[in-house]
DNA sequence: TACTGATATTCAGTATACTGAGCAATATTA
DNA sequence: TAATATTGCTCAGTATACTGAATATCAGTA
């Protein structure tokens, strides 16, 4: 049972201090300091976006499949990203000549743009998202996060997947 | 690998290194988690729900908009989870006599008894996202968030609202 | 080659989240 | 009291996420 110091007349119990709750809780507030740093710097790009083009960017022709593992997203999900940046023109997407199941995704020139000029907005909201924090407690944050995600990366259906070491053909 | 000490500046380097993005798949893992151990325990409710639920438990009568601010769900968002669980029969939904334009909820008999039956699953899948970790690690990283939260909390559409302490009249 | 299994993508359905707008009721104030 | 502002709720539209299933294609084997 967790220790838990309310002020007098607080009615909120233990609901919100398991770490279910303070994980969807800081996610809400990333996703919306993302949103407004990078809206007022001029661009419509949420954090999703964001990262699938910063992947598409580093890996080229990259397929659906393999770009969900680099960032892990949902193979159904991803679906509906590219499609939006396809539609902004950041992203092409097309059938690939050696396997017709796949369809190869490459940054365009529009994306690279974007790419490089929302970068401060992107730092900004890293940092605001963090305020609060002293940098030791920023870092461990971080630190502890990368453990536990790494120890739960099974668990969810989106787990992270290194494309470049994958070792589904050597079994 | 990621590199494990980041400067100030260094936010942006690793897409998938970033507090945003370490954010999201925390989260993201904490659900499937949660939807894990609940389902194997034979009941079939969110954690979003279950958290409302829990809140109505501890506040009979509320309405949705304090209840919203409890848990820090935005206004919109609740209007449907408050239906599905109005229609599993865990609560009850009833117009207000004193404001008319208020739902007062309650919980239901249905609802105690799932509350109930439900809470091992909930401990085990708290338990289970923060695997990995050393009971310090689990505490920091709960301390931290709690902090970062605090700090960040009125910077999202659904901040955390404490009814009881709530200052807009006296303000 | 025919068969079998795996893979890449997409889709329908469900459930958060948020934006912005609208309606109804209440509260405030001129 | 009349006009105005605020509040409680809902809805339409958009964007993740996930489940489960369908489709097309590819790979390996009998």
């Amino acid at each position: 049972m967790p220790v838990n110091v309310l002020a007098p007349g607080d009615l909120v119990r233990d609901g919100n201090d398991m770490p279910g709750h303070l994980a969807r809780r800081f996610q809400q507030i990333a996703v919306a300091v993302f949103l407004t740093e990078v809206g007022d710097a001029g661009y419509d790009l949420t954090p999703v976006q964001y990262a699938a083009l910063v992947a598409i960017k580093s890996n080229p022709s990259i397929d659906q499949v393999r770009l969900a593992g680099l960032i892990a997203y949902d193979r159904s999900t991803i679906t509906g990203v590219i499609d939006r940046l396809v539609q902004k023109d950041l992203v092409a997407r097309s059938s690939s000549s050696r396997d017709r199941r796949a369809r190869e995704l490459t940054i365009t020139e529009e994306g690279e743009r974007t790419l490089r000029g929302i970068t401060p907005a992107v730092e900004a909201a890293q940092r605001i998202m963090l305020r609060g924090l002293t940098d030791e407690e920023g870092a461990e944050l971080m630190r502890i996060l990368r453990k536990a995600i790494a120890a739960g990366n099974e668990l969810s259906r989106a787990p992270l997947r290194n494309t470049a070491l994958d070792q589904r053909r050597q079994g």
